[in-house]
DNA sequence: ACATAATCGAGACGGTACGTCCCGTCTTGTG
DNA sequence: CACAAGACGGGACGTACCGTCTCGATTATGT
């Protein structure tokens, strides 16, 4: 089934979908979940805050969900900082780091909702929010270990995992970055830390770790 | 709101609840889960395969979220497997490697369905799941540390996430342990490889991780 | 497909259907009917209405045209003067001037706007409303051959139509009974004369029909 | 409101009208009345079978009924046979049998599902089909009655009626020209028969009726 | 033994929302 | 202009469940 509408219209014959309507509908819906909720949202609410036929929303999406799924990913796709200027571990930090603020944000608590809802959903989201970020990641690595900097052996998907995993089971089921207050950077700051240590070549290990030590230490005994 | 059934039915005259009705209630609900999902369950359907009075569900539990919490937890009970006999490595990888196995049984796809569907729920299953498996392995590492395997400056709550969470997130939503199939070991093994790359004490590096190396790049390029 | 509410309703096991529930709806019914008519009647209005859920209609009859053919043959079937106490010209004039005058109150102009709709209404509306209603006039000429005023020879059934049909036609499309005002009485009359004139037995003809000679004569040169 | 397409289109500037597309739209409104009735018609689906634009439908006709009027209008334009040459009994049964036939044509089936829809409906039917030949056998009688050959005191105008009535209720409600097999022209006679019997001159009485007496009694014992 | 009282299955009830079908109007691009 | 295609706001359709409420039939306990 179709998940999202089509971003590109395929110019056929007939009245062209009109770009405001379909812009009235995802900000009806992203103002009516952040008010009531996705489970108390109705396609009939969003119809008549858009000012819409509900029909016109049937025809963009197949269902709550997906409708839901893409208003969110609307909101989400923004914000893609392109290039990557800093440190190895500067970037891994700012990239987990915006992940992790997503998921404290209206935003991406919508998504903590929807994920689970089917198998659909879930790879709907994946595609559309997921997978590019762990792509920029993968590419940052990639190109560490292209510089030297990162052990030429290793397998980058897992270190994504390892590095994506944490982070997102903390915003969906809460672990230490719940515990822990996961407000706070130092967090991220530790598990790429940790990461890296078992990541980077044998000849850099001392010369890039050397930071951002005690934050997380200093937190944790609050 | 009340999350379960009394357990104690306080004792007084008129017909006394029958705990068979109880049986099949929660027996029909795990399996309309599993079968199409918390969102598409209906209090209906459950009733109707359970061979039940809508009534009879309602008198137990307020409402659909309830009943589902409560018969969850009635399967997730944990059935605490025994201690840890083994390497330190061992004994991660086999804790990991129950756990993803545990995503793909039923429970585990129960599980699936819920995340982010309310935070009762997920409170719910973090108590009764996830703690109980983390407490485990932080005991684990506790003892890596005592022992001198691990460094002792470690945040081992933020070790424990580093393992549990590409393992849990690659069963909720999908990572590489998805692409390159979770069904395999070798990627906990690669995973925890990576992690007491980082965590091992200096001294011990050599010592501890000269092994399963080979498997899991094998593997990826299939 | 069943076309009407069941009139006992084989009490099985469940909370028994609310009797006032579906005198409500009917009564509803009509009101709109009168007030809107059968083609901007909604089920959504008569279920406000009625001050009841939708469902509860559509778990009476399967659909609009059902509903409104049992709320009109529910008033229709009243008022069945029984016995025939008159000469039979007296009888035969007394039950098609009811049958006119029918069908200018409202439930028979209801009734009018619903032949048609479907064979099924069709024939739904025959067996309520126009079987009995010939039944009775059969019945009432079968006893004037019996008494030895009617021919032995006739064709009840033709007869029967001869006097209801124009009637019902007339109701139905318009003829002459709508041309010459059709609110009168005097056209039933000049019809039972015609066709009595050629139902009496030979032997009875002078006796029976000098009456009422003169009326529609009068009328007609208004 | 307006009731048909204008017949002549205003000659102006840019392009004609397209008479094939009107045919067309004619063609597929009759033949889905046919097939589903004027209740489950939708001027969507006459677009769809002509192969045509709705907006094109629009242009001609304001809605719905306006187009199904004109569209019935067109089969019923009438074919009128030529003159009465035979008996009045002979004459008086061929324009009845003629009309019966035609309520089992397309065009007959049509105005079945049109009665009763509405007063201009009828209207448009009564003024096409029926005045016409209510009109032709009116002059019929009034021939009959200069000949002599029927009472001078009638109301041909009942009588019409009362010869009109029962066939085309018949062919629209279904009486006893269902009940006995309106397809068999006997009924027609044995009509016919009953109402002349009451219509003609006491002094021609033995001379007319004395034919086609037994046919219908023979068929009825079937 | 027998009334009392809560339970059970079934299912009707007033509602809310669903996703679909048309209505009649309006924009498109192509003759 | 007319035309096909089809999007649009709107309204009603008939269905599925919600959580509540009778029903009659059980099944214990407390007299």
């Amino acid at each position: 089934a179709r998940m999202t509408a089509e971003t590109v219209p395929v110019r056929g014959p007939g009245r062209p979908r009109d770009p405001h309507v379909e812009a009235a509908i995802v900000q009806a819906t992203l103002e009516l979940i952040d008010e009531i909720g996705y489970g108390r949202l109705s396609v009939e609410a969003v119809a008549a805050r858009a000012g819409v036929g509900k029909a016109t929303i049937y025809r963009r999406w197949p269902g709550k969900a997906e409708l839901v799924v893409h208003a969110v990913a609307t909101v989400t796709e923004t914000h893609t900082p392109e290039g990557s200027t800093g440190t190895l571990r500067e970037d891994l930090v700012a990239a987990l780091e915006q992940m992790r603020r997503h998921g404290t944000t209206m935003a991406g608590r919508l998504v903590t909702r929807l994920v689970g809802e089917s198998p659909e959903l879930i790879a709907c989201y994946r595609q559309q929010v997921i997978e590019p970020r762990r792509a920029r990641l993968l590419g940052r690595l990639q190109r560490g270990v292209e510089d030297g900097e990162l052990r030429p052996d290793l397998q980058l998907e897992v270190v994504v995992d390892t590095l994506v995993g944490p982070v997102m089971y903390g915003v969906l089921v809460g672990g230490a970055a719940r515990a822990f207050g996961s407000a706070h950077v130092a967090y991220v700051e530790e598990l790429v830390d940790l990461v890296l240590r078992g990541a980077v070549a044998p000849s850099r290990q001392e010369f890039d770790l050397r930071s951002a030590r005690t934050a997380y230490t200093e937190l944790s005994t609050h």
